[in-house]
DNA sequence: GACCAGGTCCTTG
DNA sequence: CAAGGACATGGT
């Protein structure tokens, strides 16, 4: 990539940074695939990839495909130790499993269906989202924007991280509400937003140190 | 063999 | 409220 690697003085406000951030990141990488899927999927694939590599949950759900388990309703009624076995290699696979269980049986009893809650709006889905055991901020919003399209930012450890690189100190809960001020109303935005500071971190940032955030400390 | 991965929850100080 | 630990397998 051909991009300036000087260093400059973060005068800009955390807003102007974050605006900046998403400016740079789409030049750099534009449009990509990311998450595609339905949204059974998005809702299982978001609790197993909780500190998890994707590939590992790209496996599992191919497995819980084979034994008729990748859907909500499937797992309301799945016998727990089928879908240990399943998503074993995606590791905490107790924990998932209760997760998975607390999550089919929200939304079979709340909605009856996926496609039900998709009705619904953003906000209300978020609150009960966030009332079921395992569910947090990061997941229910990457259900929220992944898996029905919403207009919700997911922040999670790469966007912390970046954000720091960038002069932006914020807490997460914080850095959520400047993005969403930043970004166009468009979903897709919010989705593709996310998949490139995935992209990039996960491609440029170090684990312990990070001289390598390049694009966010250059004149742009 | 050490260290980390697209978190969340519970316990402590 | 911040910090630390538990949960667990698989890749580098």
């Amino acid at each position: 990539m051909s991009l300036a690697t000087t260093r400059c003085a973060m005068s800009g406000s955390s807003s102007s940074e974050c605006a900046r951030i998403v400016r740079v990141l789409n030049g750099h990488y534009g449009h990509i695939p990311w998450w595609p899927g339905d949204t059974d999927e998005v809702l299982i694939g978001a609790v197993l990839t909780q500190q998890t590599r994707w590939e590992n949950v790209v496996h599992a759900l191919a497995l819980l495909k084979e034994g008729s388990l990748c859907s909500v309703a499937a797992l309301y009624e799945a016998d727990p130790v089928e879908i240990e076995r399943a998503i074993r290699c995606t590791g905490f696979y107790r924990v998932k499993t209760r997760r998975l269980k607390a999550l089919a049986t929200f939304v079979m009893r709340e909605y009856g269906s996926p496609g039900v809650m998709a009705e619904f709006p953003t906000a209300s889905l978020r609150e009960g989202l966030l009332q079921v055991p395992g569910i947090g901020e990061e997941t229910a919003d990457s259900i929220l924007c992944f898996g029905f399209h919403r207009a919700s930012f997911v922040i999670d450890a790469y966007t912390h991280h970046i954000c720091r690189c960038a002069g932006i100190p914020e807490q997460k809960s914080r850095l959520k509400a400047l993005f969403e001020d930043v970004l166009p109303a468009d979903p897709e935005a919010y989705r593709q937003t996310h998949a490139h500071i995935v992209e990039y971190a996960k491609e440029y940032c170090g684990k312990k140190r990070c001289e390598t955030c390049i694009l966010m400390n250059s004149n742009e």
